[in-house]
DNA sequence: CTGAAAGCGCTTACAG
DNA sequence: CTGAAAGCGCTTACAG
């Protein structure tokens, strides 16, 4: 930069100006200053610039894995809104690992990014202490808890789960199941488990037994894990009549083992997944499933960060949004009526 | 960190060396300095640090999307091989479309990155002249060009497309097609186009037309691209007896279409795809297709990073790498001998 | 519209 | 094993 503004015959200063706001500099001015930086082919450090100004335009983003097409979507979705707006995404993965997570948040905070998007709304008691007292905006994403610790942009998975059991009782069944993965230890689904526990209470209030949701492995859930639950659960109740995958990657493998055993999906057994993701919606047949606009919760969480982060002095600035996009349910071909 | 000394009794020099080479200070001082730091909730400024040691343990990576599971597998794989050496990786989406890439490319330049691993070998004249310049460790993956710009971890796709065709050749067909996206203008799906180009020239080796290279649409493919171009070759071709597509992706929107149409696979033309996507193992008929191991990639890429910027003074360090971790035909249920 | 001074919070390079 | 000084490359906050 001193070398740009030595040959353009100004002051570091000016130099600044043109590439932050080349409206405060005369036109005569900035046009050698252009031609100095083109000449030199100067790219600005900002790493510098975010130490001096306080401001790194850095937003972090903490998800469970990038592998899983949702997260995907979101962070795509989320990167997509910050783009324009100059933001730099640090992605970090924890693997569904509590422990993880907090180690993951630890580090990002060295790096003093301007807010935080974190996948999930149950966190080590470090953890929020940390997101707390990190004095920038923070954004749980992908559940819409009572009392965020700051803002919130997601759905209920418990009104999914809740909903999940509505629907399979609306089909006129009365044994219910669903396959879920281990909900103890650090290692956790814990949107996953939201959706059994709204699965398993709305059984109860409908006078249903909650004895068939299986818990077994641990997330991230699989084709396997659908398949293995699968067969605990026909071993606890072979007359299984309405299934309850908590992601529909365990629902394709349940519904690749019914295959395997000659249990026809939906004559004799109707299967609900969750996500909507690709794969179920090409199988056949093909997955009924309730959806999520995970691409939306990226860029809402984006936009909500770039109003309070953009805002003008003295403008107001949203405080504690709860932003709820809903779900859907999208019957397909694995569920099916009793006797319909 | 002004802070931590004071309450410690020490130099700032002394938190400092506690921080990054604790061996280095005596065991009581550490303790002191530890105690302090727990106490203030410490919590080191990196982005101090990079602006003072002229390091950031940003490593970029450029990807053209995350939504594609292959590329998410290599960013997982690079993130986990850099995670323990505590790089932090700053994620960039180019959608397939080189002006964009150049765009990323220079944005993240003034992040001052440790290194650049980018996919893809074609880029604009800009953006390979900026990466050149750039004095820092460049890799690029998912092919490896004769001359790389620096270091490259991939495979051949031009081979990947000549083992496609030789295989549909040795099953004895004589009409056979390939699906893939326009090989024209900035949005173009590279390695896509390479398998192509590999595919054409062992079919003319072989004395077998060329013709039935499809080339519709842009990447990314979709389910939709898939039954599309199979229908315009189709259309082309009504006799087709082996199809090679770009990707699993297509592959499986062209089996699907095939369904609709009430054609037999694979007795009545057999589909090979590409990249071993889940879906793609998961529906029936299960696709045969040419597997790479997309983490891999990541993890090795990582690894020769890693080899470099932690190389001790003196010790030798790879120069103009190229690591081909090659691939594999899975043949499943979707290609089969004529006749057989 | 332009500039001189101070400082952001660390590490480097010495010195002892 | 410990510390004082200088500086990384910018922006902030004034001043004119």
């Amino acid at each position: 930069m001193s070398d740009v503004s030595k040959l353009a015959g100004v002051s570091k200063m000016t130099v600044s100006r043109v590439l932050a706001d080349p409206a405060l500099v005369s036109e005569e001015t900035r046009q050698k200053v252009m031609k100095a930086i083109e000449k030199l082919g100067y790219v600005p450090d900002r790493i510098a610039g975010s130490l001096s100004s306080r401001r790194t335009n850095f937003i972090t983003a903490i998800l469970p894995t990038l592998t899983n097409s949702n997260f995907a979507d979101s962070a795509q979705g989320l990167a997509n809104a910050l783009r324009a707006a100059d933001y730099q995404l640090l992605i970090g993965y924890t693997m569904y690992d509590l422990q993880e997570e907090e180690r993951v948040i630890r580090t990002m905070m060295e790096r003093r990014p301007d807010a935080i998007v974190v996948a999930g709304t149950v966190h080590t008691k470090m953890a929020s202490e940390v997101l707390m007292r990190a004095g920038i905006p923070i954004v749980e994403i992908w559940d819409v808890p009572e009392h965020p610790i700051d803002h919130a942009v997601g759905f209920s998975n418990y009104e999914v789960g809740r909903n999940a059991a509505k629907y399979l009782i609306s089909l006129g069944f009365k044994r219910i199941g669903a396959l879920g993965s281990r909900a103890d230890g650090d290692v956790k689904d814990w949107r996953g488990e939201s959706r059994l526990l709204g699965f398993g209470a709305a059984l109860r209030e409908a006078g249903i037994a909650d004895d068939l949701i299986i818990r077994e492995g641990s997330a991230p859930v699989s084709y396997d894990h659908g398949a293995k639950t699968l067969g605990s659960l026909l071993a606890k109740a072979p007359d299984v009549e309405g299934i309850f995958a908590v992601s529909d990657i365990s629902a394709v493998g349940a519904l690749m083992e019914c295959h395997r055993r000659g249990i026809h999906v939906p004559d004799q057994v109707s299967i609900l997944g969750f996500g909507d993701f690709d794969i179920g919606r090409q199988c056949y047949p093909a997955i009924s499933t309730i959806r999520v606009d995970a691409q939306m919760i990226g860029r809402k969480a984006g936009e909500l960060l770039l109003s309070i982060l953009e805002a003008e002095k003295g403008a107001d600035v949203p405080e504690g949004a709860r932003v709820d996009v809903g779900f859907e349910l999208i019957v397909r071909e694995t569920t099916k009526r009793l006797g319909g």
